[in-house]
DNA sequence: ATTAAAAGTTAGTGTCTGCTAAAAAAATTG
DNA sequence: CAATTTTTTTAGCAGACACTAACTTTTAAT
């Protein structure tokens, strides 16, 4: 009764967790795009994955994960989380790149070097990107920045999962220290553009609002 | 024109390289015990593995590496042994146990990854089990157990990748001190029970031949 | 509501990796 | 050398995962 879960289907399953983490609908179209695959070869799997009872698909086509897979992806994502707190901690690889490089080690850690892992790093509560893992939580006054206010101050906790798939965008998040524990101005927010502009040390950043809106923050008195 | 090896033909490319250092004509046969897959998955993969110029196959049947085979295998070995490296001496994990977590994640390190983590351990050269890194060798004046004379002293510096596969034999040479570092004493050699005996502070160990045949050590004076 | 666009689904292929069973070739042994 | 055993090879099958192309259903928009 071993169950084996292959990388693939590992895969799917953080997937789907980190986009329904993101608050999302999970549709097969929305995971081949984000899995880079065809339409056809995701529902090819969704249907081996129904099979296996890792997830469900309802009327409107809405994919969750069943009791099963989700506890196999709570599984996924902590290792994932654990790999990019070494490879940015420990091995000192720039934190905008560890997520492509720790979603290959995320299905090669046993549970012996899972554990000796965390161990080994201090038990560590939050990727480094802030992510929480699985069982932690954000703060309560967490928001995202698209509903952020003009003129508050905010410190930035969390780059969220799905943005990280994008080098580009990552890169210019840590130039621009938008990363956990830094602390913006919300000088201007342009409903017309779209857009927010962050503040800190002359540096001003613009985001599009669909990239601030994956992006997690709390309220502040002030840049200290 | 990226070449993309699997998982598998990593694994074989590995087993094909660690029987080869070992000395041993690599055969299918040995191959598909090594690798615990049947004679015909063994064949079928082999032929693959021919088709892209990985390996060559002469009249008798013996598997040798090409250029190409070789020097990725260099590659995954270097890989491996940097792998059992962190986990034993970052991780703690046991030393008779490493071998099989650094198998899953040797597939999972990118290029990055492994310049940064062979970094932060300090470029070692040699694996936990005394193997050298792809480049470097063993002493010249190495030698196996089974070559060994008795009532001299002998120091073991490397224990052969193939032996590693069996957990319960690394035990035991964990137990008995048969790593490498440790001196012992060649205490008696019976060609008629094919054995060989090691002392070392009144632990005595009978190894039978063909285990200490995959044992390297040197000669040393006596036991400091 | 009709139409156009988007998303989901089916059908048909192909590769890789695995298996069993049987046949052919090679090696060993009496 | 002949007979037996071992090894290699072929044949046939199956599942996972990937694709393209076509078809259907849903959704969105005019």
């Amino acid at each position: 009764m071993e169950e084996t879960t292959s990388e693939v289907v590992e895969e799917y399953l953080l997937e789907i967790y980190i986009l329904n983490q993101a608050g999302e609908k999970v549709k097969a179209n929305k995971l081949a795009a984000a899995l880079n695959s065809k339409p056809s070869t995701v529902f090819a799997t969704l249907q081996r994955m129904k099979r296996d009872d890792l997830v469900k698909i309802n009327r409107s086509k809405e994919i969750t994960l069943t009791t099963k897979g989700s506890g196999l992806a709570d599984n996924i994502a902590y290792r994932h989380n654990l790999a990019e707190y070494f490879l940015c901690n420990s091995l000192k690889i720039p934190w905008f790149e560890v997520h492509m490089h720790a979603h290959k080690l995320e299905h090669a850690m046993t549970p012996l070097v899972v554990e000796k892992l965390a161990e080994f790093l201090g038990q560590p509560q939050f990727c480094p990107h802030g992510t929480p893992m699985p069982g932690q939580s954000l703060p309560d006054n967490t928001l995202t920045l698209d509903h952020a206010t003009v003129d508050t101050y905010v410190e930035i906790v969390m780059i969220s999962e799905d943005l990280e798939d994008s080098l580009e965008i990552m890169q210019i998040l840590q130039e621009k220290l938008i990363m956990p524990g830094y602390k913006h101005l919300v000088a201007n927010i342009s409903t017309a553009l779209q857009s927010i502009s962050l503040k800190q040390n002359n540096m001003e950043t613009v985001l599009p609002m669909h990239v601030a809106k994956k992006i997690y923050a709390i309220n502040v008195e002030e840049i200290t």
